[in-house]
DNA sequence: TCTATATCACCC
DNA sequence: AAACGGGTGATATAGA
């Protein structure tokens, strides 16, 4: 039961807040219950000064979608709380693995889901409108909107009372509970700083996106023919291929195929179809147009917390940078005297498996600094004394093989992405598993289970769990415990970092975007680290740190991106705006230095 | 003209 | 039937 846990009070919580697209939320006004002593309180904008309740160890608070309400905590100056449970978050982990769909549940619908009598959508909808309209709200209107902010943390405690039993089913259930709800607070933080952005250039990019398409596209269609302004007519491409006599693989559906590697594959054969395939890679990459960018030049959206079923972030890819093709991250540049670290973990996935299933040689492999090189040798398909520079092709073999073993990758797979016979492929596959013996047990002991309908777990208690009559891809539960331990590893830092202080921007998988004055990155990368490292330790166990790698980048610089560095040229030419400073990126050592950092 | 679907490309 | 995990979203085309 929730009532024994050893808290003086517990708080159900809910804020209604007028949210603008890259904008800090204002909240409007918020209503709390406390469950012991069944107190109410329902506070307006103006009553916000101090927060009514203690928001130290000895209180709980519970909330559904918990970041919203601790970006409003910050809006006012409020300090985070020390204790808090998300809902959300327990929901989806309680149903994780459960449905096909994958589906975001709302506040109503989960109540839908236990039974629990709520207001109509319809209602919700027009309050929300009400809200979002900004106000100023007559007296009348103030009372309707305190009695929906109330009406939905009622739904919220009957919701508490539903997951009960999954929150408190034990030590770790609870514990994680915690855990996920201290991320909450990360994710408040880092949604309020969000990233910085060169907006004069963002402004110029977007005035000129259809200008710079059309650029691209004419340079190398008047040889074709084939667009009609921005958009590729396939029927024209069809009547070219017809002409050109070009033989074209076709989809099941009769179409012809236009995917990047079918492209890729007939120029080889066809030099004419090169120049089309270039340029559909470009186009490929001109996307994204609703970065959410606030007036203070900062680019925010909300980071989806657990929003995949590996409990990993699940931020829109248009509204955030870094879901947008790597050449336009060089539109983050830090103000002045400041600067920008971009630290991840170096093999992460890799470190988890060796870690998790205790398999020595694949840790051995790990710590080398080079696995696919260490894969080699240990398999004997290279001398012990082979290197990145002796044996490059082997080395690209190995690397093909180990990342794709870790999604489930079969020999067929591996043959056609490395270009390898079919036997080789068979080979190296079994080599792996020979090396690599007790993480396949490990692996394959976790991909049965799952497919038994039993419950796998992380370190701290993030499940799957498949539900009678559905739909299991094998392979997903062969990398589910890699990514779902990384998602993990990656909270555990947010939190440890945003509660020292540091300034992180936003987490991006497996690493973390920080930020400061540029007197002292040095420091702040240095903690950046430690508590990447100590994450991993928590997460893996003792012995077990997962090396990062660091990139900065100091004001007037902008980031840059190796493997999109060329794009961005590109379009500043395009633009006309050669004069914009394209910055350079100084990669500092890659060695992991151990910092005395409190955590 | 609008919407649904299939396909494709991007991210880690 | 497919055989590479987790995702979001834009675009072209077919269909209403």
């Amino acid at each position: 039961m929730i009532g024994a846990l050893p808290y003086r009070a517990i708080w159900v919580l809910d804020f209604e807040f007028v949210a603008q697209n890259g904008e800090h939320p204002i909240p409007v006004c918020m209503v709390g219950h406390e469950l012991i002593s069944g107190r109410w309180v329902r506070l307006w904008q103006g009553d916000f000064s101090e927060p009514p309740f203690p928001l130290d160890e000895s209180t709980l608070f519970v909330t559904f979608s918990a970041a919203a309400e601790w970006s409003c905590f910050i809006a006012l100056g409020w300090p985070m709380p020390a204790r808090c449970i998300d809902l959300y978050a327990e929901f989806i982990r309680s149903q994780n693995g459960a449905h096909d769909d994958h589906w975001y549940p709302s506040l109503l619908s989960t109540a839908a889901f236990f039974g629990i009598d709520t207001m109509g959508t319809d209602h919700k909808g027009v309050m929300r409108d009400l809200i979002l309209g900004g106000g100023p709200w007559s007296p009348a209107e103030q009372v309707d909107i305190l009695k929906y902010c109330a009406a939905d943390v009622a739904a919220t405690t009957k919701i508490l009372h539903a997951l009960e039993p999954c929150i408190t089913t034990n030590d770790l259930s609870l514990g994680g509970a915690l855990l996920r709800g201290r991320y909450t607070c990360a994710v408040a933080r880092m949604e309020w700083h969000g990233l910085p952005v060169d907006v004069e250039v963002l402004t110029r990019l977007l005035g000129g996106w259809d200008a710079i398409k059309l650029q691209l596209i004419a340079d190398i269609d008047q040889q074709y023919g084939m667009f009609d302004g921005t958009r590729f007519v396939t029927q024209r491409f069809e009547a070219w291929v017809a002409k050109a006599g070009i033989p074209w693989p076709r989809l099941p559906s009769g179409r012809l195929a236009q995917d990047d590697e079918t492209f890729s594959e007939r120029a080889k054969t066809y030099p004419q179809v090169m120049p089309l395939h270039e340029l559909r890679r470009s186009l490929g990459k001109m996307r994204l147009r609703g970065l959410a960018v606030g007036t203070d030049g900062r680019c925010r959206s909300s980071l989806m917390p657990f929003g995949s079923k590996t409990s990993r972030n699940q931020p829109s890819t248009s509204r955030s940078v870094f879901g947008a093709a790597r050449w336009m991250r060089s539109l983050l540049k830090p103000g002045p005297g400041r600067a920008l670290a971009y630290v991840d973990w170096v093999s992460q996935e890799i470190a988890i498996a060796a870690a998790l299933s205790g398999d020595k040689v694949l840790w051995q492999a790990y710590e080398s600094g080079d696995p696919y090189m260490a894969f080699a040798i240990q398999a004997g398909l290279v001398p012990a004394n082979a290197t990145k520079a002796t044996h490059k092709a082997e080395r690209q073999r190995a690397k093909s093989l180990v990342l794709g073993v870790g999604y489930g990758m079969g020999a067929e797979g591996l043959a056609a992405s490395a270009g390898i016979h079919i036997d080789e492929a068979r080979d190296l596959l079994m080599r792996h598993k020979y090396t690599y013996r007790r993480f396949w047990e490990w692996a394959t002991l976790n991909q049965n289970a799952g497919l038994l309908g039993l419950q796998l777990q992380t370190t701290f208690g993030w499940t799957w769990q498949a539900g009678t009559g559905t739909k299991v891809n094998p392979r997903s539960l062969l990398n589910w415990p890699m990514q779902a331990n990384g998602a993990e590893m990656m909270r555990l830092a947010c939190s440890l970092l945003t509660e020292q202080g540091v300034m992180v921007c936003c987490p991006v998988h497996d690493a973390l975007l920080v930020e400061g004055p540029i007197d002292d990155i040095d420091f702040i990368i240095a903690a950046t680290r430690a508590a990447m490292e100590r994450a991993s330790t928590l997460v893996l166990g003792a012995g077990y740190v997962v090396k990062t790698d660091v990139e900065v980048v100091a004001h007037p610089n902008r980031y840059r991106d190796e493997a999109g560095g060329d794009m961005w040229d590109r379009v500043m030419t395009i633009l006309g705006h050669q004069g914009v400073d394209t910055g350079t990126v100084l990669v500092a050592p890659t060695d992991t230095k151990t910092v005395p950092v409190v955590c």
